[in-house]
Formats: structure tokens, C-alpha cells, sequence
RNA sequence: GCGCGGGUGGCGAAAUUGGUAGACGCGUUAGUCUUAGGAACUAAUAGAGCAAUCUGUGGAGGUUCAAGUCCUCUCCCGCGCACCA
């Protein structure tokens, strides 16, 4: 019997000897070789590493370890990102100073990591509260500040009470709550340190297309940035006759210029300074100061929730005229337009925009359809033309009982529907169409409808004004027998329409177009599709995507894009986070601590119990130290800055983490950059990532960085989720503690348990202890394996071997650890019933010593000297991988009925004379029955034959 | 509402990309052995049926000799965005 796997032991032992050893060190660039950059995010020092570090590590390093077997030279490095709130909170209870508590913890993760025994570049670590990183992060926001990157900004920013810091825009959840503290956020209107990052909004956009990133990934960004292409147009305001010449205008952004002549009224964000500046002007000032009131009281998420009904106040006294028509119309302030977003004012289109549309309803604005829905038509010559005079928008006609004419005319009143002319069907009633369609076209309230058996013809229409602005009208009849599936047809433009009449067509608008027209007056919808444009003047009939630029050109207007992603809010009212490096002179101008004064440390002479207001407002060292640098009345900037500034270039220092006058040399970063691949968590995505992505582009303006993109690969795992399924939680009580996991089953079982449990890619699986002790079972066959060592082996467990080899390093590449572990296990099982020579157990060994570092290098030290690490990964020998025999499922029709084991290479007649000597296949096919033959050599037979 | 992913045994999941559905592991059942353990080993394990066989990849259609895989419609779940003009 071999000796007990004595995991513990075996560790502990090669733990030690690969530190004495610097085994994982990468030290210098090695030219000799290929570089690969594999980099996990670095975890906060929380003082326990739990088993989401595990997945998060320890798997990837099964790639590492891969890539590192196949000659590559990998670095894998770890460090910690240890400023933040956990370890100020966890200082304020226990009366110490954060760094303490920080170090005391990195020192006992060490430990933790070391037992995971991962290959880690210990020699390229990092951390991001030791002043020798943190001077490079100051300067680094030094040079933005001088290369207008930061800026000192005014604005509403997201106020954390529970943090009691000022949060960004990304760090707010989709409800409205801190994704750190769950508080619900508050505005609150202060200055604030922010980072240009709008200025880049296209380059992340665009630079996505070439990184090999998960699409969905890539799409969150996208969305996240939210680029919206559309137009600037400027209304001329008419403030009343007291500032008849002091007329100004008010811009407004819209992705829909070429609506531009259903604007029908401006609606301004309540915060716009346009209110307050011409409060003297506005009639019914009290009204609107309350409402802007109120508004500024509505919580983000009361505001966010577009279910409510629309509210807003009109500004008595001020009209704004349309460009496009000249008409003067009505300016309103309302909270469904955002301060924040284009210019915090626009254009009202009711029949083309949803919520303008509600609006309008609510405030009886008139509602002006400019954009039809457009289908081709094809005409035929030589059909009269029907002149009444007027417009005319519909017709639907009783195939043998007449025709209705629906028209719309204006009058005083506004718009006014009458029905023109018309027939009755046998019965007498009016009109004869099936009441669905007069339903979906929204003509049901009218009285006009008769049984719902009746079949009609639907029409579309033309008008024109003759030189004496006269209308004509001619109209265009289409037989159908089934209005209902025509419709669908046509809407699908697939249907061709016999013309009976015809006349000059100048603009065609199908029947469908107008009926929708009617339709938003009439029911609860709008048109908010493309089309062709009516009631637009010269642009009349001009397609809707051509009529953007040219209307907007006609108006003076500018082609713009606008952005959902605001500037990174940077400036934190909390203690331990890097100072941000600022001094303001005497009259209270910012200036950058220079280059020599860096780092700008944290002082500690601080209360750092949070107040809202920055702790290090309270140092008297800092002030001093400012004093005695820059003179008298000088003061220091007292916020630090956000965590996310220091994991955005990380990566960076990782390369070339001891170099006293660089951030990072371009030198050593061409030898490692871009990072290769970045295994990481889904929570990053539109925060690190995003922000790193937009670091790295503007050091690349400063020429500080060689690469545009950071990483060029990136994997998202999933999360390990508790036994019961939840997600792992204290309150839950199902918390599962990968230290007591180790100590139990070792690490290499723990390692490639997590692996196992499906692809790396996206999921959550939960932990099941019946799994892991599975996965143990697995890895004491293994160590057994040497008990059924044999002078020979069976030629199948030599190919079995080659073939694991195969699949094992194919399935790593793809990241499905899990398959390949399956692989394994298919090997042992065989092998240990078999036998294997001492050889294939090597070359096994080999295969498996990324998944169990200890266990293998246990195995091969009783035989070799050199790690079993710095081997070359086994490869698969070609011939012994192409099989001699395989087993070839029969079908007869389809249903597999039997199979047969024959060479890959067999011809279709040996096949089928094999196939028909077997019993089961006789019983469903004959020779003479044949129909058809399929072979597919190697795969299948499928016999086709004449049903009974 | 818009945009991405997904639905396969009791569970985690496989399936050579259109070719024998459920590999591997867990769990379960029966048995063997023992120093009675969080054992190990042997066998079975999609469902129904004594069986031959039939049915089965969310549902309904379709294409094909052949569909988890392709097409059309539909239901459900997860994630991101959402009064963004």
C-alpha cells in the first residue's frame, strides 16, 4: 500500500521551498522567450481572504502555470488596494490608525495567499497606500491638472450618507443606493475634483471594437458611456416687450432635428440657468420658484421613476420661436428634462416623442404629426384624378357601396376630422371595414362602424397646392379581400398595390402613415419611427434620416453627440485615501504641489471620524507643512482621492513597481504591456475597467504610457455562491471558509474543486462539500497511481494518455478547466485499472501539475531535482491521437438501432456489410427496402428505407 | 420599454459545432469488505415499461436522411441601461 496523501505536509514543504527558491520571481525581462502578462484585480486587504479570492486566483493560475510550461515567460503579479473606507471604519472602532490595521492585514494575507500556492511575481508586487506608489498616483493628477484633465468643478454631485463622502456617477446603483454602503444617494450641489472623463467618451467607444473582450462587456460600456448622435438648434426667446431687443436663445439638444417643425413648445430643466436669470421677466415667478423647489427636494429615485405622471410649469412671459417655422411657441419648465444631460433643454415633439406627447396631453399643447411611416407604392398610369380642393388624409372604401373620405382641415378650433363623403353597405349602416382594423388604426371611436363581417379597401392619398395655395387632393384606391393580412404584409413591404386611380404625385403617404397620425390624437400612442416628412415645408416628402442635416443646416444648427457618462467625481471627504496634491494661494487660486514635494503624505495627526467634512481640514501638520513650503495664508487641499484612482494604473507599476523616477519606464513597459489577458469580476465593468481604460488614454496624451488599451483579453468569472445556492452571507450563515477547506482537503483539492464546477466564464455555482470530497478522491487516486505502475501498458491507455494530453491543453486555452479535469479523471480511472508504465505516469504528472502544483511536485521530486514547474508541458504524439477503431452509430431512419466498431477510414460498402450483419439492424432494414444511403465516415450510417 | 446572456437528469454540468443527448463529478439505490469512516471497492442510475420498445434538451411549428445545435413564433429566468430628448 503507498503512504497516506498527507496534503498538509506536502504543501507546507513546497510552499517553502519555492520562496527559497523565488521559483515564481520573473525578475528581468527574458528575451529569449515570449512575454505574457496575466493579471488578476488586486484585492482589498480586508484581513480575510474568502473563497471568491480563491476562484479568482487560484484558477487563473492554472493558466499561468500552462503558459509558463509552454515556455512563456509569465508575469503574474499581486499587490493590494488598500486605501478605502473598510480599513478607516474598521480603525474609527477600534481607536488605531488605519495603516496599522492595513499593514496587519496585508501581512496575514501574504500567508492566506501564500497557501494557495499560486505563482505569483512576489518580486513585481505593489501597494497602493505606500508613499513611493502613491507619489506617482499624485503626480499623475498633477499633470492632469496642468494638462486640464482634473479640474475643480461646480455641479450636483451624488452625496453618500452613510459614507459621508461624495460618490461618482458609477458608483451609484441602478436604485438610486451606494454600491458600498447601500444608503439611498442625495444631491447636493458642491464643488467638486473631477477627471475629464466625457473628453474621452468617444475613444472608449471606439477603441472597444478591437479588444478581445466579452461582447456583452463591451456592450455595458457602450451603454454605460450612452453616445447619442443628434443636433444643437438654437430658439430665438421673446422676453415680452419690456426686453423686446435684449432677445436671447436658448439651445437645445435633439437626436430628432428633422421633427423640427412639430416642435410645438421648449420644456427647460428646472436648473437652468436661463429660469433664474430672467426671473424678472417671468410672470408667474412664484409658481415657478416653488416648483423648482419642489423638484430640487424629489429624491433621484422619485425622479427616475417615469411611470409618474408628468409635471411642469409654463414660463408666463417668455415664447420661443420656432426656427424651422417661425411660429411662436409656449416654454415650460418640467423634471422630465435633466440638467445634466445635452443642455438641459428641448424641443418638444408630442407626436414623436413619447414623453413630450404626455406631456402635451396633460397641458393641452397641440400635437403636430411631421413624420409618416412610408411604404412604396406602385402607381399605374392613366387613372383620373379626384380635385375636391382639399386634404384629404384617408379613405376607406366599400368595395361596391362607395367610398368614405376621413379629412382633416384646420380651423380655429385646431385640427377638426370630418368625414367627407361615404356609402352604405347592403344593410344600411355606413361603412364596411372589419372592426379589428378599424380598431388597430384607431378609428374605432368613430360612429361609423357597421358589422364586423365586412371586407374593404384601404387607400393611400396625395395633396398639393396649386399656385393659388389651393389644395388638390387625389386619392389612390387598393383592392384587397383581406385588409387584415394585407396590412401585415404591407408592413412587411412586401405587398404590391394595384392603383385605380392615380394622378401627378408629388408626396405619397399610405393610408397606414395617417391613420397613425389620427391615432395619436385619438388614442395613447405616437409615432416615434422614421419615415417621410409632411407638414414641413421645402423638406416635405424628403426622407427622415436625409432631413436631419438639411434641416438642421437651414436653422443654423450644429450635428453633434451628446453623452449619458458624466466626469469622474474624484474628491473624497474621508481620511485615508491619497491627499489629492493641490495648495491654494492666499486669493484661494488652486495650485499643484511640484514635483519635489511629492508624495504629499497623508498626515496623521487627524480625527478621521467621518463629519462630512474632509478630516484632513483638522491637520495641523499638513496645514504647516503647507505654510512652510508655499508661504503665509497659504492652504492645503484637504480631500483625498477616490480608490478607483489608485487600481487605475496599477498594472503599470506592477512592471517596473521599484523605479524611484518613474511611474513606470517606457522601457519596461514595452517589454510587458498590453496586459494579456485580465481575469475579473462583472462587478468592475463599467467602474475599473472604465475608468483604467480612460487612465491609461490620458497618460498616452502625456506620452507617460506606450499602449492606447490596457488589456487586451479580458475573462469575467462568475461568483461561488454558499451550499443552500445564495449568495454567501454572514446572515445566511452559509459562508464557506477556504482556510478550513485547506486544512481539510489541501489546497491543489480546493483549486481544482473550484475549477471543476464549470467553465470559468460567466457563471455562479454553489459549493457543494459532496463535490469537493470528490475532487480528493480524485487527487489520492492520483498520488495512488504509483501502486499500478507495470513494465507495460495496454497500447489504449497509451492512446488514452495522448488524447487527455490533447483536450487538456486545448480545453485551458479555452478556459474550461472543468472538461479537462474530466479529462484527467477519464485517464485515471482507466489507467488505474490497467496499469501505466512509470513513464505515462510522468508524462501525467506533467499534464496535471498546473491544477495541483504540491501533489505533483511531490510525485516528481522522488525522481527528479528540478521543479516539476520548470518542465516542458507534455504534447500530444499525432499518431497515436488518430484511432484505429471507432464505434459507428447505425440509424435506420434516423433512430439509431445499433452500432459497429470499424476503422475511421471504411469504406461505405464495408459499412453497410458490417452494419447488415447485425441482428438488430436486419429487424428494421433490408437490402431491398434501401432508399438511401448516409455515411458519414467515422460518425454515422444512416440507413433510410420505405416505410411500412 | 431598449440591449445583452441563458433555459439539457434529483444537483454542478458534457455534447467533436448538424451526426450515438446526459461524458466527468455529486447525490441516490443495491451489494462487498472492514480497524464503523466525512471510508474504500463493485454495479445500477433521464422518464415510462417485465420486456421488445416508446418518450425525452422551456413550449408550438418548420428545414433536414439526421436538430440540444439551423429557421419562425412563443413562454420563462438572469444581467446591463432606462423620463438620456
Amino acid at each position: 500500500m503507498h503512504k497516506k496523501f498527507d496534503s498538509t505536509a506536502i504543501e507546507k514543504k513546497w510552499q517553502q521551498q519555492w520562496e527559497k527558491d523565488g521559483l515564481y520571481n520573473v525578475g528581468k525581462r527574458d528575451e529569449s522567450k515570449e512575454k505574457e502578462y496575466v493579471l488578476v484585480e488586486w484585492p482589498y486587504p480586508s484581513g480575510n481572504l474568502h473563497i471568491g479570492h480563491w476562484y479568482a486566483f487560484a484558477v487563473p493560475d492554472i493558466y499561468v502555470r500552462y503558459r509558463r510550461m509552454n515556455g512563456k515567460q509569465v508575469i503574474y503579479p499581486m499587490g493590494f488596494d488598500a486605501f478605502g473606507l473598510p480599513a478607516e471604519n474598521a480603525a474609527i472602532k477600534r481607536n488605531i490608525n488605519p495603516k496599522n490595521w492595513t499593514n496587519e492585514n496585508i501581512a496575514f494575507m501574504k500567508g492566506q495567499l501564500a497557501s494557495m500556492g499560486n505563482a505569483f511575481s512576489w518580486d513585481k508586487t505593489t501597494n497602493s497606500t505606500d508613499p513611493e506608489y502613491y507619489k506617482w498616483t499624485q503626480r499623475m493628477f498633477t499633470k492632469f491638472f496642468e494638462n486640464d484633465i482634473a479640474y475643480r468643478g461646480k455641479g450636483i454631485v451624488n452625496w453618500c450618507p452613510g459614507c459621508n463622502t461624495v460618490i461618482a456617477n458609477e458608483q451609484v446603483l441602478a436604485d438610486g443606493t451606494c454600491e458600498r454602503s447601500g444608503d439611498i444617494i442625495e444631491k447636493k450641489e458642491m464643488p467638486q475634483w473631477m477627471l475629464r472623463i466625457t473628453k474621452y467618451a468617444d475613444r472608449l467607444i471606439d477603441d472597444l471594437d478591437a479588444l478581445d473582450w466579452p461582447e456583452h462587456i463591451k456592450e455595458a460600456q457602450r451603454q454605460w458611456i450612452g453616445r447619442s448622435r443628434g443636433a444643437e438648434i438654437d430658439f430665438t426667446l421673446n422676453l415680452g416687450d419690456a426686453s423686446s431687443t435684449v432677445n436671447r436663445t436658448i439651445t437645445v439638444f435633439t437626436t430628432r432635428p428633422e421633427t423640427l417643425y412639430g416642435a410645438t413648445y421648449l420644456v427647460l430643466a428646472p436648473e437652468h440657468t436661463l429660469v433664474t436669470e430672467n426671473k424678472g421677466v417671468i410672470k408667474n415667478w412664484s409658481e415657478v420658484e416653488e416648483y423648482i423647489n419642489v423638484s430640487k427636494k424629489k429624491d433621484e429615485q422619485d425622479r427616475l421613476d417615469a411611470t409618474k405622471e408628468k409635471t411642469g410649469v409654463k414660463l408666463e412671459g417668455i415664447t420661443a420661436i420656432n426656427p424651422a417655422n417661425n411660429e411662436e411657441i409656449p416654454v415650460y419648465i418640467a423634471d422630465y428634462v435633466l440638467a445634466g444631460y445635452g443642455t438641459g433643454a428641448i424641443m418638444a415633439v408630442p407626436a414623436h416623442d413619447e414623453r413630450d406627447y404626455e406631456f402635451a396631453k396633460k397641458f393641452n399643447l397641440p400635437i403636430k404629426q411631421v413624420v409618416a411611416k412610408h411604404y412604396e407604392f406602385e402607381t399605374k398610369p392613366g387613372v383620373e384624378t379626384i380635385d375636391r380642393g382639399e386634404a384629404v388624409d384617408l379613405i376607406i372604401e366599400h368595395p361596391t357601396d362607395g367610398t368614405f373620405l376621413i379629412q382633416r382641415e384646420k380651423s380655429e378650433q385646431g385640427d377638426q376630422v370630418h368625414l367627407v363623403g361615404g356609402g352604405t353597405d347592403g344593410d344600411g349602416h355606413h361603412i364596411a371595414i372589419k372592426r379589428e382594423l378599424l380598431e388597430e388604426t384607431g378609428f374605432s371611436n368613430y360612429k361609423i362602424i357597421s358589422g364586423p363581417h365586412f371586407v374593404s379597401t384601404v387607400i393611400g392619398y396625395r395633396h398639393t397646392r396649386d399656385k393659388n395655395q389651393k389644395t388638390k387632393a387625389s386619392y389612390y384606391h387598393i383592392k384587397l379581400n383581406d385588409l387584415k393580412q394585407v396590412s401585415s404584409e404591407i408592413e412587411e413591404g412586401k405587398h404590391t398595390i394595384e392603383w385605380v386611380q392615380e394622378s401627378d404625385v408629388t408626396k405619397l403617404i399610405n393610408w397606414r402613415a395617417h391613420a397613425e397620425a389620427w391615432e395619436h390624437i385619438r388614442t395613447e400612442k405616437q409615432y416615434t419611427g422614421t419615415g417621410k416628412l409632411i407638414y414641413s415645408g421645402e423638406f416635405d416628402g424628403m426622407d427622415s434620416e436625409e432631413a436631419k442635416e438639411a434641416i438642421v443646416k437651414k436653422v443654423g444648427g450644429r450635428m453633434t453627440s451628446t453623452y449619458r457618462l458624466r466626469d469622474w467625481s474624484i474628491g473624497r471627504q474621508r481620511y485615508w485615501g491619497v491627499p489629492i496634491p493641490i495648495v491654494y494661494d492666499p486669493e484661494g487660486k488652486a495650485h499643484p504641489v511640484p514635483e519635489k514635494h511629492l508624495p504629499w503624505t497623508l498626515p496623521e495627526d487627524v480625527d478621521f471620524k467621518p463629519t462630512g467634512e474632509a478630516p484632513l481640514a483638522k491637520s495641523k501638520v499638513l496645514l504647516e507643512r503647507t505654510e512652510e513650503i508655499f508661504g503665509k495664508g497659504w492652504t492645503p487641499e484637504v480631500e483625498t482621492m477616490d480608490t478607483f484612482v489608485d487600481s487605475s494604473w496599477y498594472f503599470l507599476r506592477y512592471v517596473d513597481n521599484k523605479n524611484p523616477n518613474s511611474l513606470s519606464s517606457l522601457e519596461e513597459q514595452k517589454k510587458w504591456m498590453p496586459i494579456d489577458i485580465y481575469f475579473g469580476g462583472a462587478e468592475h465593468t463599467t467602474m475599473h475597467l472604465l475608468y483604467s481604460r480612460f487612465w491609461q488614454k490620458a497618460l498616452l496624451d502625456l506620452g507617460l504610457v506606450t499602449e492606447s488599451e490596457p488589456y487586451k483579453r479580458r475573462i469575467n468569472r462568475g461568483l461561488i455562491l454558499g451550499p443552500d445556492g445564495n449568495k454567501m452571507s454572514k446572515s445566511k450563515g452559509n459562508v464557506i471558509d477556504p482556510d478550513a477547506q485547506v486544512k481539510l482537503v489541501g489546497s491543489d483539492t480546493v483549486k481544482i474543486y473550484l475549477a471543476f464546477m464549470g467553465p470559468y466564464e460567466g457563471a455562479n455555482y454553489p459549493f457543494d462539500l459532496g463535490g469537493i470530497a470528490g475532487v480528493r478522491r480524485f487527487l489520492e487516486r492520483v498520488y495512488g497511481l504509483s501502486d499500478h505502475l507495470a513494465p507495460n501498458e495496454p497500447k489504449e491507455v497509451t492512446v488514452q494518455l495522448h488524447k487527455t494530453i490533447a483536450k487538456v491543453r486545448e480545453d485551458i486555452e479555452a478556459f474550461k478547466f472543468n472538461t479537462a479535469i474530466s479529462a484527467m479523471m477519464i485517464y485515471v480511472n482507466m489507467a488505474e485499472k490497467t496499469g501505466l508504465t512509470k513513464s505515462s505516469y510522468q508524462t501525467f504528472i506533467k499534464l496535471l501539475a498546473p491544477f495541483a502544483p504540491h501533489l505533483t511536485e511531490e510525485v516528481w521530486s522522488l525522481d527528479a531535482k528540478d521543479s516539476i514547474h520548470e518542465s516542458t508541458y507534455p504534447v500530444a504524439e499525432a499518431e497515436l491521437l488518430v484511432a484505429d477503431t471507432v464505434t459507428l452509430g447505425i440509424q435506420v431512419n434516423g433512430k439509431l438501432r445499433g452500432d459497429i466498431t470499424i476503422k475511421p477510414t471504411a469504406t461505405e460498402e464495408e459499412a453497410l456489410a458490417q452494419a447488415f450483419a447485425e441482428e438488430n439492424i436486419i429487424k428494421y432494414a433490408s437490402k431491398d427496402s434501401l432508399i438511401k444511403v448516409i455515411y458519414v465516415p467515422g460518425r454515422i450510417l444512416n440507413l433510410v428505407v420505405k416505410s411500412e
